[in-house]
DNA sequence: CTAGAAGTTGAAGTTGACTTTAAGTCAAGG
DNA sequence: CCTTGACTTAAAGTCAACTTCAACTTCTAG
């Protein structure tokens, strides 16, 4: 596959393909005549890095996901630390983004246009 | 209040809450021989800001949710459609965090120290 | 064989969301 | 009265995550 090709697979732009090559996200494809040619497993990856940088990685975090830690004794260790905090995370994720809808439900149910015309007292719902 | 008060009490730095002043997601508080002195509102509408952020909004789009659209008649129905996106958007994410919440525990429970090494045919689940 | 589409590089540019800086004003404590 | 610290502004700087640019090479179709 050629970086175009899997760039239109996955929905990116091929820079955006490099980019990730370059800072050590995707590993380094063979080359023919100096281009890149890339097998099926590299659109998994990049499957892999996008749903995590929709879920709120940044993308150091994910490198750190994907290739562990640098070798040292507690690598695993650290590794599971880091999926622990991150699965923390994502549940507090999920439960701001419930009670978000919950306020856009509310709020909609009444005829405002604005949320200060009706969400009064609605923020108290979010203190801590 | 001060602005520095109701930084501290927000979490937030003073140039974060001129700057939000400045892009009109803030109602400029009344001033005291040139200061800002703030009135507790303030702070609700800021914790409501800082949760839209949290839960994947942008500044323009905060703003948008806040003031509602520039007057128009059906101004109402836009701001109505925008929630329902955002709606939509939100639980998309919310199924989102899940799958990858259930990656990470499925990860962790082998002893691998990297994805590569027990992700392999996991990213499946993810095509979409 | 040649035009043009797609690939290569390093370096510089972009965007969103702030933060920092510079240069100054105001106010409360000792 | 004077210092110290919090406030004011506009303008410039920062950071992440890419994108765009310039200059060049290489593949592919006619």
């Amino acid at each position: 596959m050629t970086i175009g090709e899997l760039a239109t697979l996955c929905n990116l732009k091929p820079s955006a393909i490099r980019f990730y090559e370059k800072t050590g996200l995707l590993p380094a494809p063979t080359r023919r005549n100096g281009r890149r040619v890339y097998s099926p497993e590299a659109a998994d990856r990049l499957t892999l890095i996008g749903f995590a940088k929709e879920t709120g990685f940044s993308l150091p975090e994910i490198k750190l996901l994907l290739h562990g830690f640098p070798s040292s004794t507690t690598a695993g260790e650290r590794w599971r630390k880091l999926a622990t905090s991150k699965i923390q995370q994502l549940e507090a994720n999920i439960a701001k983004a419930r009670a978000m809808e919950q306020m856009l439900r509310k709020i909609m149910k009444c005829h405002c246009t604005t949320i200060d015309q009706c969400a009064r007292g609605l923020s108290a719902c979010f203190k801590k």
